[in-house]
DNA sequence: CAAGAAGCCTAGTAAATTAGTCGGAATAAT
DNA sequence: ATTATTCCGACTAATTTACTAGGCTTCTTG
Protein backbone atom coordinates (compact mmCIF):
# COMPACT_ATOMS: atom_id res chain seq x y z
CA UNK A 1 0.00 0.00 0.00
CA UNK A 2 1.34 3.61 -0.53
CA UNK A 3 -0.39 6.92 -0.64
CA UNK A 4 2.02 9.39 -2.55
CA UNK A 5 1.85 12.66 -3.99
CA UNK A 6 0.03 10.60 -7.06
CA UNK A 7 -3.01 9.67 -4.96
CA UNK A 8 -2.93 13.17 -3.41
CA UNK A 9 -2.85 14.74 -6.93
CA UNK A 10 -5.68 12.86 -7.92
CA UNK A 11 -7.98 13.72 -4.95
CA UNK A 12 -6.57 17.55 -5.31
CA UNK A 13 -7.75 17.93 -8.91
CA UNK A 14 -10.97 16.17 -8.30
CA UNK A 15 -11.72 18.78 -5.62
CA UNK A 16 -10.91 21.54 -7.89
CA UNK A 17 -12.88 20.07 -10.56
CA UNK A 18 -16.38 20.27 -7.74
CA UNK A 19 -15.21 23.45 -6.53
CA UNK A 20 -15.84 24.86 -10.10
CA UNK A 21 -18.72 22.75 -10.99
CA UNK A 22 -21.35 24.79 -13.19
CA UNK A 23 -18.65 26.69 -15.07
CA UNK A 24 -18.84 25.10 -17.78
CA UNK A 25 -15.20 22.05 -18.59
CA UNK A 26 -12.37 22.47 -16.52
CA UNK A 27 -8.61 22.74 -18.16
CA UNK A 28 -6.33 20.95 -17.22
CA UNK A 29 -4.29 24.30 -17.24
CA UNK A 30 -6.15 25.82 -14.77
CA UNK A 31 -6.15 23.17 -12.31
CA UNK A 32 -2.19 23.08 -13.16
CA UNK A 33 -1.91 26.73 -12.12
CA UNK A 34 -4.41 26.66 -9.05
CA UNK A 35 -3.12 23.21 -7.57
CA UNK A 36 1.07 23.81 -8.51
CA UNK A 37 0.67 20.22 -10.15
CA UNK A 38 2.75 20.10 -13.36
CA UNK A 39 0.14 19.86 -16.55
CA UNK A 40 1.63 16.84 -18.10
CA UNK A 41 1.53 14.91 -15.10
CA UNK A 42 -2.06 16.20 -14.59
CA UNK A 43 -2.54 14.78 -18.24
CA UNK A 44 -1.61 11.50 -17.09
CA UNK A 45 -3.79 11.16 -13.69
CA UNK A 46 -6.85 12.03 -15.74
CA UNK A 47 -6.46 9.59 -18.40
CA UNK A 48 -6.67 6.71 -15.39
CA UNK A 49 -9.47 8.71 -13.79
CA UNK A 50 -11.12 8.61 -16.94
CA UNK A 51 -10.58 5.08 -17.66
CA UNK A 52 -12.50 4.67 -14.45
CA UNK A 53 -15.35 6.68 -15.44
CA UNK A 54 -14.64 9.23 -12.76
CA UNK A 55 -14.66 12.32 -14.72
CA UNK A 56 -15.73 13.38 -18.73
CA UNK A 57 -13.65 15.20 -21.14
CA UNK A 58 -14.62 17.66 -23.89
CA UNK A 59 -11.86 18.21 -26.65
CA UNK A 60 -11.29 21.54 -28.40
CA UNK A 61 -10.87 25.03 -27.17
CA UNK A 62 -12.77 25.80 -24.49
CA UNK A 63 -12.73 22.02 -23.72
CA UNK A 64 -11.54 20.61 -19.91
CA UNK A 65 -12.91 17.92 -17.88
CA UNK A 66 -16.15 17.57 -15.66
CA UNK A 67 -17.24 15.28 -12.60
CA UNK A 68 -18.89 12.60 -14.46
CA UNK A 69 -21.20 11.80 -11.77
CA UNK A 70 -22.50 14.49 -8.90
CA UNK A 71 -19.76 15.38 -6.36
CA UNK A 72 -21.85 13.46 -3.55
CA UNK A 73 -21.44 10.31 -5.37
CA UNK A 74 -17.83 9.90 -5.54
CA UNK A 75 -15.96 9.59 -3.21
CA UNK A 76 -12.26 9.85 -1.85
CA UNK A 77 -11.14 6.45 -2.01
CA UNK A 78 -12.39 5.87 -5.45
CA UNK A 79 -10.48 8.29 -6.71
CA UNK A 80 -7.03 6.94 -5.10
CA UNK A 81 -8.09 3.12 -6.46
CA UNK A 82 -8.61 5.01 -9.73
CA UNK A 83 -4.58 5.95 -10.14
CA UNK A 84 -2.99 4.22 -7.82
CA UNK A 85 -4.15 0.89 -7.74
CA UNK A 86 -5.60 -0.41 -4.64
CA UNK A 87 -5.32 1.13 -0.95
CA UNK A 88 -4.84 -2.07 -0.27
CA UNK A 89 -2.11 -3.05 2.72
CA UNK A 90 -1.67 -6.73 2.01
CA UNK A 91 1.27 -7.79 0.19
CA UNK A 92 -0.84 -10.63 -1.26
CA UNK A 93 -3.85 -8.56 -2.44
CA UNK A 94 -6.36 -10.27 0.24
CA UNK A 95 -5.64 -13.64 -1.54
CA UNK A 96 -4.39 -14.73 1.88
CA UNK A 97 -1.01 -16.34 0.38
CA UNK A 98 1.26 -14.49 1.72
CA UNK A 99 3.66 -17.23 2.78
CA UNK A 100 4.34 -20.25 0.12
CA UNK A 101 0.56 -20.62 -0.35
CA UNK A 102 -0.86 -19.77 3.23
CA UNK A 103 -1.54 -17.20 5.19
CA UNK A 104 1.38 -15.04 7.28
CA UNK A 105 1.16 -14.44 10.68
CA UNK A 106 0.16 -11.00 10.43
CA UNK A 107 -2.05 -10.85 7.37
CA UNK A 108 -5.60 -10.51 9.49
CA UNK A 109 -3.98 -7.54 10.81
CA UNK A 110 -3.61 -6.28 6.98
CA UNK A 111 -6.76 -6.99 6.17
CA UNK A 112 -8.08 -5.22 9.21
CA UNK A 113 -6.23 -1.87 8.51
CA UNK A 114 -7.23 -2.45 4.85
CA UNK A 115 -10.91 -2.39 5.77
CA UNK A 116 -10.21 0.53 8.28
CA UNK A 117 -8.78 2.75 5.68
CA UNK A 118 -10.65 1.79 2.97
CA UNK A 119 -13.49 2.31 5.07
CA UNK A 120 -12.85 6.07 6.01
CA UNK A 121 -11.83 6.93 2.86
CA UNK A 122 -14.96 5.95 0.96
CA UNK A 123 -17.31 7.84 3.45
CA UNK A 124 -16.21 10.86 2.11
CA UNK A 125 -17.10 12.46 -0.90
CA UNK A 126 -16.11 15.56 -2.76
CA UNK A 127 -19.29 16.76 -1.50
CA UNK A 128 -18.04 16.23 1.97
CA UNK A 129 -15.12 18.00 1.27
CA UNK A 130 -16.31 20.83 -0.57
CA UNK A 131 -18.82 21.82 1.99
CA UNK A 132 -15.48 22.10 4.93
CA UNK A 133 -14.48 25.73 6.08
CA UNK A 134 -11.03 24.97 5.45
CA UNK A 135 -11.09 23.49 2.02
CA UNK A 136 -13.56 26.79 1.48
CA UNK A 137 -10.72 28.89 2.60
CA UNK A 138 -7.76 27.40 0.89
CA UNK A 139 -10.11 27.92 -2.40
CA UNK A 140 -10.77 31.19 -1.85
CA UNK A 141 -7.37 32.15 -1.03
CA UNK A 142 -6.23 30.28 -4.07
CA UNK A 143 -8.69 32.39 -6.16
CA UNK A 144 -6.94 35.47 -4.86
CA UNK A 145 -3.70 34.34 -6.18
CA UNK A 146 -5.44 33.48 -9.39
CA UNK A 147 -6.83 36.62 -10.10
CA UNK A 148 -3.12 38.71 -9.56
CA UNK A 149 -1.61 37.34 -12.91
CA UNK A 150 2.54 38.66 -11.69
CA UNK A 151 1.86 35.97 -8.79
CA UNK A 152 0.54 33.48 -11.11
CA UNK A 153 3.36 33.31 -13.26
CA UNK A 154 6.25 33.61 -9.52
CA UNK A 155 4.30 30.88 -8.07
CA UNK A 156 4.50 28.57 -11.18
CA UNK A 157 7.67 29.52 -12.56
CA UNK A 158 9.27 30.16 -9.32
CA UNK A 159 11.13 33.35 -10.09
CA UNK A 160 10.11 37.04 -9.63
CA UNK A 161 11.77 39.89 -11.60
CA UNK B 1 2.81 7.30 3.52
CA UNK B 2 3.91 3.55 2.11
CA UNK B 3 3.07 0.83 3.78
CA UNK B 4 5.05 -2.04 2.12
CA UNK B 5 6.77 -5.52 3.08
CA UNK B 6 9.65 -3.55 4.68
CA UNK B 7 7.00 -2.67 7.53
CA UNK B 8 4.83 -5.78 7.40
CA UNK B 9 8.60 -7.89 7.81
CA UNK B 10 9.03 -5.88 10.90
CA UNK B 11 5.20 -6.64 12.32
CA UNK B 12 5.95 -9.80 11.89
CA UNK B 13 9.08 -10.52 13.07
CA UNK B 14 8.28 -8.75 16.22
CA UNK B 15 4.98 -10.77 16.66
CA UNK B 16 7.41 -13.99 16.44
CA UNK B 17 9.28 -12.85 19.00
CA UNK B 18 6.55 -11.84 21.12
CA UNK B 19 5.25 -15.62 20.14
CA UNK B 20 8.23 -17.27 21.67
CA UNK B 21 9.01 -14.85 24.53
CA UNK B 22 10.30 -16.78 27.77
CA UNK B 23 12.34 -19.33 25.91
CA UNK B 24 15.76 -17.02 25.88
CA UNK B 25 16.52 -14.88 22.84
CA UNK B 26 15.58 -16.03 19.64
CA UNK B 27 18.10 -15.70 16.42
CA UNK B 28 17.42 -13.91 13.73
CA UNK B 29 17.84 -17.27 11.82
CA UNK B 30 14.96 -19.30 13.67
CA UNK B 31 12.90 -16.33 12.60
CA UNK B 32 14.28 -16.35 9.13
CA UNK B 33 13.24 -19.71 8.68
CA UNK B 34 9.71 -19.56 10.48
CA UNK B 35 8.32 -16.45 8.77
CA UNK B 36 10.22 -16.52 5.43
CA UNK B 37 11.90 -13.78 5.51
CA UNK B 38 15.69 -13.14 4.25
CA UNK B 39 18.32 -13.38 7.08
CA UNK B 40 20.71 -10.37 5.95
CA UNK B 41 17.47 -8.23 5.48
CA UNK B 42 16.17 -9.18 8.87
CA UNK B 43 19.16 -8.28 10.35
CA UNK B 44 18.97 -4.46 8.90
CA UNK B 45 15.39 -4.66 9.95
CA UNK B 46 16.55 -5.09 13.41
CA UNK B 47 19.30 -2.84 13.67
CA UNK B 48 16.28 -0.51 13.16
CA UNK B 49 14.51 -1.68 15.86
CA UNK B 50 17.19 -1.85 18.45
CA UNK B 51 17.91 1.88 17.60
CA UNK B 52 14.42 2.45 18.49
CA UNK B 53 14.59 0.75 21.45
CA UNK B 54 12.48 -2.25 20.88
CA UNK B 55 14.50 -4.83 21.40
CA UNK B 56 17.47 -6.12 23.28
CA UNK B 57 20.24 -8.23 21.60
CA UNK B 58 22.41 -10.52 22.91
CA UNK B 59 25.55 -11.35 20.63
CA UNK B 60 27.69 -14.93 20.29
CA UNK B 61 25.94 -18.22 20.42
CA UNK B 62 22.44 -19.32 21.77
CA UNK B 63 22.13 -15.09 21.37
CA UNK B 64 19.22 -13.39 20.05
CA UNK B 65 17.13 -11.09 20.34
CA UNK B 66 14.19 -10.47 22.98
CA UNK B 67 11.31 -7.62 23.80
CA UNK B 68 12.42 -4.52 25.09
CA UNK B 69 9.28 -4.43 26.99
CA UNK B 70 6.58 -6.41 27.36
CA UNK B 71 4.17 -7.38 25.13
CA UNK B 72 1.39 -5.67 25.70
CA UNK B 73 3.64 -2.23 25.67
CA UNK B 74 4.80 -2.49 22.11
CA UNK B 75 1.93 -1.34 19.68
CA UNK B 76 1.68 -2.16 15.98
CA UNK B 77 2.17 1.75 15.08
CA UNK B 78 5.74 1.96 16.61
CA UNK B 79 7.14 -0.92 15.40
CA UNK B 80 6.18 0.36 11.57
CA UNK B 81 7.48 3.54 12.61
CA UNK B 82 10.96 2.15 13.62
CA UNK B 83 11.36 0.92 10.21
CA UNK B 84 9.25 2.91 7.96
CA UNK B 85 9.75 6.32 8.78
CA UNK B 86 6.04 7.05 10.06
CA UNK B 87 2.51 5.91 8.79
CA UNK B 88 1.95 10.07 8.26
CA UNK B 89 -0.21 10.31 4.97
CA UNK B 90 0.59 14.38 4.11
CA UNK B 91 3.29 15.34 1.91
CA UNK B 92 4.31 18.40 4.09
CA UNK B 93 4.66 16.03 7.37
CA UNK B 94 2.33 17.71 8.54
CA UNK B 95 3.68 21.44 8.37
CA UNK B 96 1.21 22.09 6.19
CA UNK B 97 3.68 24.30 3.96
CA UNK B 98 2.05 21.66 0.92
CA UNK B 99 1.63 24.26 -1.91
CA UNK B 100 4.55 27.23 -1.72
CA UNK B 101 4.26 27.52 1.87
CA UNK B 102 0.77 27.64 2.29
CA UNK B 103 -1.92 24.17 3.18
CA UNK B 104 -2.92 22.78 -0.19
CA UNK B 105 -6.77 21.91 -0.55
CA UNK B 106 -7.00 18.50 0.57
CA UNK B 107 -4.03 18.80 3.68
CA UNK B 108 -6.56 18.52 6.23
CA UNK B 109 -8.15 15.25 4.91
CA UNK B 110 -4.42 13.42 4.77
CA UNK B 111 -4.22 14.86 8.45
CA UNK B 112 -7.67 13.16 9.13
CA UNK B 113 -6.46 9.43 7.46
CA UNK B 114 -3.05 9.81 9.03
CA UNK B 115 -4.73 10.20 12.92
CA UNK B 116 -7.16 7.10 11.61
CA UNK B 117 -4.39 4.93 10.81
CA UNK B 118 -2.32 5.89 13.72
CA UNK B 119 -5.04 5.55 15.96
CA UNK B 120 -5.98 2.39 14.64
CA UNK B 121 -2.66 0.66 14.56
CA UNK B 122 -1.08 2.01 17.88
CA UNK B 123 -4.15 0.25 19.85
CA UNK B 124 -3.48 -2.54 18.53
CA UNK B 125 -0.34 -3.96 21.08
CA UNK B 126 1.52 -7.33 20.37
CA UNK B 127 -0.47 -8.57 23.04
CA UNK B 128 -3.12 -8.43 21.42
CA UNK B 129 -1.95 -10.20 17.94
CA UNK B 130 -0.60 -12.73 20.31
CA UNK B 131 -4.42 -13.84 21.98
CA UNK B 132 -6.04 -14.01 18.61
CA UNK B 133 -7.51 -17.17 17.23
CA UNK B 134 -6.07 -16.88 13.63
CA UNK B 135 -2.77 -16.51 14.73
CA UNK B 136 -2.41 -18.91 17.01
CA UNK B 137 -3.40 -21.14 14.30
CA UNK B 138 -0.65 -19.96 11.99
CA UNK B 139 1.74 -20.02 14.90
CA UNK B 140 1.49 -23.92 15.30
CA UNK B 141 1.13 -24.41 11.31
CA UNK B 142 4.11 -22.86 11.57
CA UNK B 143 5.76 -25.02 14.19
CA UNK B 144 4.72 -28.22 12.35
CA UNK B 145 6.07 -27.18 9.23
CA UNK B 146 9.64 -26.26 11.56
CA UNK B 147 9.49 -29.87 13.08
CA UNK B 148 10.20 -31.51 9.42
CA UNK B 149 13.51 -31.01 8.43
CA UNK B 150 12.93 -31.64 4.73
CA UNK B 151 9.83 -29.78 4.51
CA UNK B 152 11.83 -26.70 6.18
CA UNK B 153 14.76 -26.31 3.79
CA UNK B 154 12.16 -27.01 0.73
CA UNK B 155 10.16 -24.04 1.62
CA UNK B 156 13.35 -21.65 2.11
CA UNK B 157 15.58 -23.00 -0.74
CA UNK B 158 11.93 -23.60 -2.58
CA UNK B 159 13.74 -27.09 -4.02
CA UNK B 160 12.79 -30.53 -3.13
CA UNK B 161 15.16 -33.61 -3.99
C1' DC C 1 -10.80 27.26 -43.83
C1' DA C 2 -6.98 27.96 -40.90
C1' DA C 3 -5.23 28.84 -36.33
C1' DG C 4 -5.05 27.59 -32.04
C1' DA C 5 -6.71 25.58 -27.72
C1' DA C 6 -7.53 21.95 -25.70
C1' DG C 7 -7.37 16.72 -24.83
C1' DC C 8 -4.75 12.43 -25.91
C1' DC C 9 -0.78 9.23 -26.35
C1' DT C 10 3.94 7.36 -26.12
C1' DA C 11 8.41 7.44 -24.71
C1' DG C 12 12.01 8.69 -21.87
C1' DT C 13 14.32 9.92 -17.34
C1' DA C 14 16.50 11.22 -12.74
C1' DA C 15 15.90 10.22 -8.18
C1' DA C 16 14.32 7.43 -4.58
C1' DT C 17 12.97 3.24 -2.54
C1' DT C 18 12.62 -1.72 -1.94
C1' DA C 19 14.20 -5.96 -1.02
C1' DG C 20 17.48 -7.96 -1.12
C1' DT C 21 23.03 -10.08 -1.52
C1' DC C 22 27.82 -10.32 -0.03
C1' DG C 23 31.69 -10.15 2.75
C1' DG C 24 33.67 -9.42 6.77
C1' DA C 25 34.15 -7.96 11.69
C1' DA C 26 33.10 -8.25 16.76
C1' DT C 27 31.44 -11.01 20.54
C1' DA C 28 30.71 -14.76 23.47
C1' DA C 29 29.57 -19.75 24.65
C1' DT C 30 31.42 -24.47 24.13
C1' DA D 1 40.05 -22.59 18.94
C1' DT D 2 35.79 -23.12 16.92
C1' DT D 3 31.55 -21.65 15.94
C1' DA D 4 27.11 -19.28 16.36
C1' DT D 5 25.52 -15.33 16.55
C1' DT D 6 24.94 -10.16 16.19
C1' DC D 7 26.76 -6.13 13.80
C1' DC D 8 28.23 -3.19 9.87
C1' DG D 9 28.91 -1.27 5.28
C1' DA D 10 28.79 -1.51 0.54
C1' DC D 11 26.63 -2.96 -3.50
C1' DT D 12 22.59 -4.05 -6.77
C1' DA D 13 18.46 -5.13 -9.75
C1' DA D 14 13.93 -3.93 -10.11
C1' DT D 15 10.32 -0.86 -9.40
C1' DT D 16 8.01 3.40 -8.68
C1' DT D 17 7.48 8.36 -8.67
C1' DA D 18 7.06 12.62 -10.57
C1' DC D 19 8.21 14.50 -14.03
C1' DT D 20 9.49 16.41 -19.28
C1' DA D 21 9.19 16.24 -24.44
C1' DG D 22 7.12 15.76 -28.53
C1' DG D 23 3.68 14.96 -31.47
C1' DC D 24 -1.15 13.77 -32.78
C1' DT D 25 -6.32 14.46 -32.67
C1' DT D 26 -10.36 17.04 -31.98
C1' DC D 27 -13.18 20.97 -32.01
C1' DT D 28 -14.17 26.07 -31.69
C1' DT D 29 -13.45 30.63 -33.54
C1' DG D 30 -12.40 34.47 -36.43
Amino acid sequence: MRLTTKGRYAVTAMLDLALHEGKGPISLADISERQGISLSYLEQLFAKLRRNELVHSVRGPGGGYQLKRERGEINVAEVIDAVNESVDATGCNKTGSCQSGEVCLTHHLWCDLSDQIHGFLSGISLADLVHRHEVQEVAERQQRVMAQPEKLIASSVASAS
